[in-house]
DNA sequence: CGATATAAACTACACCGTGCAGTTTACATA
DNA sequence: TATGTAAACTGCACGGTGTAGTTTATATCG
C-alpha cells in the first residue's frame, strides 16, 4: 500500500478509536496525531479541517455498515420463523461495536448541532430498508393484516431498538444471548398478536 | 425573598437555558453571568466550579419532574381506559418541554463521560415507578395475563418512548396531538392483543 | 458599616490551524 | 544497481481565539 494511504489509515483509525472514547468535542488535534502516529501537519494535510474529518469518519463507517442482507418475504415459509430471520440479523447490527461507535459518535454530533439531525433519519439500515415492503407482501399474500404498513414496521423494529440498542448505546448494560433470544420471541409475540391474520 | 436567593434563582434559570440550547460544553461562564443579568463573580460566589453548577440544575430539574400522580388499577375500570390515562400521563410527560431539557442535557453528560450512566437508570420519572405494581394488579384481578411484568412494563412504555421521546430528543419531529393520541391507541391495541386475558 | 453585587481587567491554559525548514519515501531513469 | 526528483511526512514554533477562574477597585443594599 501507497505510504499516504496507509497514513490516511492510520489518522481514520485513530480518528475512531478517539472520538468515540472521548467524543468529537474532547478529542484533541494533538492527542489525535499522537495516537495516530503521525505528525499533526500530515492529518491537515489529508483533512482540511477537524469538522471534514469527522465527516470522512462518518462517511467511512457508514460504508462499513451499509452491507447486509435482505429478506423478502417468502408465502412458503411460517411467518414468525421469517420475522425471526429479520430480527436476528437487526439484533446483531444494533449490538455491534461498529453500529454502536458510529451511533454514539453521531448521535452526540447531532444533539450539540440539531441542524444535522436530517443527516440520521437520512440514513436507513439494517431491515429499515426492506421491513416495509416485506409486511406488504405479507398482507397481500393474506398472513399478517395491517392497516398501517410503516407505523406497524417502527413498532416492531422499535421494540428492538429499545430493548437492544439503547441499554447499550447509553452505557447501562449489555443483553446475553439468551436475553437477546427472549428479547426477539416477545417482540414477535407481540407483534403477532396484534397483526397475524386470523 | 432574599436578594441571594433571587439572584440564585436567576442564574440557575439562565444555566438551564443556555445548557440546553447551547449545550454545557459550549455555554460559556461570562455568557451565563450575562443572560442571568449577574456579574460573573456572582455565579462563583454561589457556585464554586462550572461543573457544581452543572450538578446543581440537573438535580433542580430531576426534582421539578419528581411530581407526579400514581395511577392505581381499579377493578371496576376497563382496562383499555386505565392504561390510556397511563399513557396519556406518560406522553405529556416524555413530550413536555422541561423533561426533553434535562433528558438532552444528561444524556449528553452520560455519553461522554460513561461512569455517570448509573445516575440515569436509578431515578425513576413517570408511570415507570408504579407500572409493575399496576400491571401485577390487573394480573391478580385476572384482567391481564403476563407472565414476565417488568418486561411486559417496559415493552409498553418503550412504544411510547420510541415514538414520542426519541424522535424529540434527536430534533427529528414533534407529533402533533392527534398523531400522539394514534401512537397511544396503537400502543394499547398491541399490548392487549397479547397480554389481555381471553 | 458590613455584607454582597458589579464591572473590567487579568492569568493561565488549551486548542485549531499555519508556515517552514529539513527529512524520508516512492519511483523513474540512467 | 546507482542516482535524481517530486511528493509526502516530520517536528516545532507561532498566531489567534476561547474560556475557566481570579483579582481589584467600586458601588449598592439592608
Amino acid at each position: 500500500m501507497k505510504l499516504t494511504e496507509q497514513k490516511r489509515m492510520q489518522i481514520l483509525d485513530a480518528a475512531e478509536e478517539l472520538f468515540h472514547s472521548s467524543g468529537v468535542e474532547h478529542t484533541s488535534m494533538d492527542q489525535l496525531a499522537l495516537q495516530a502516529k503521525v505528525s499533526k501537519r500530515t492529518v491537515y494535510n489529508h483533512f482540511a479541517t477537524k469538522d471534514a474529518l469527522f465527516q470522512a469518519i462518518l462517511q467511512r463507517m457508514f460504508n462499513k455498515l451499509a452491507q447486509g442482507g435482505e429478506v423478502r418475504f417468502n408465502v412458503a415459509e411460517p411467518i414468525d420463523q421469517q420475522l425471526r430471520s429479520i430480527a436476528q440479523d437487526e439484533v446483531t447490527l444494533l449490538s455491534s461495536a461498529a453500529f454502536l461507535r458510529v451511533a454514539k459518535i453521531a448521535i452526540m454530533q447531532v444533539m450539540q448541532r440539531p441542524e444535522l439531525a436530517q443527516l440520521m433519519s437520512d440514513s436507513s439500515l439494517g431491515c429499515k430498508r426492506y421491513i416495509d415492503n416485506f409486511l406488504t407482501d405479507a398482507c397481500s399474500a393474506g398472513v399478517l393484516q395491517i392497516t398501517d404498513i410503516p407505523f406497524a414496521g417502527k413498532q416492531f423494529i422499535y421494540q428492538l431498538k429499545s430493548f437492544v440498542f439503547y441499554p447499550s448505546l447509553f452505557g447501562l448494560e449489555q443483553q446475553t444471548p439468551a436475553q437477546q433470544a427472549h428479547i426477539i420471541n416477545e417482540a414477535i409475540a407481540l407483534f403477532l398478536a396484534r397483526y397475524q391474520a386470523k
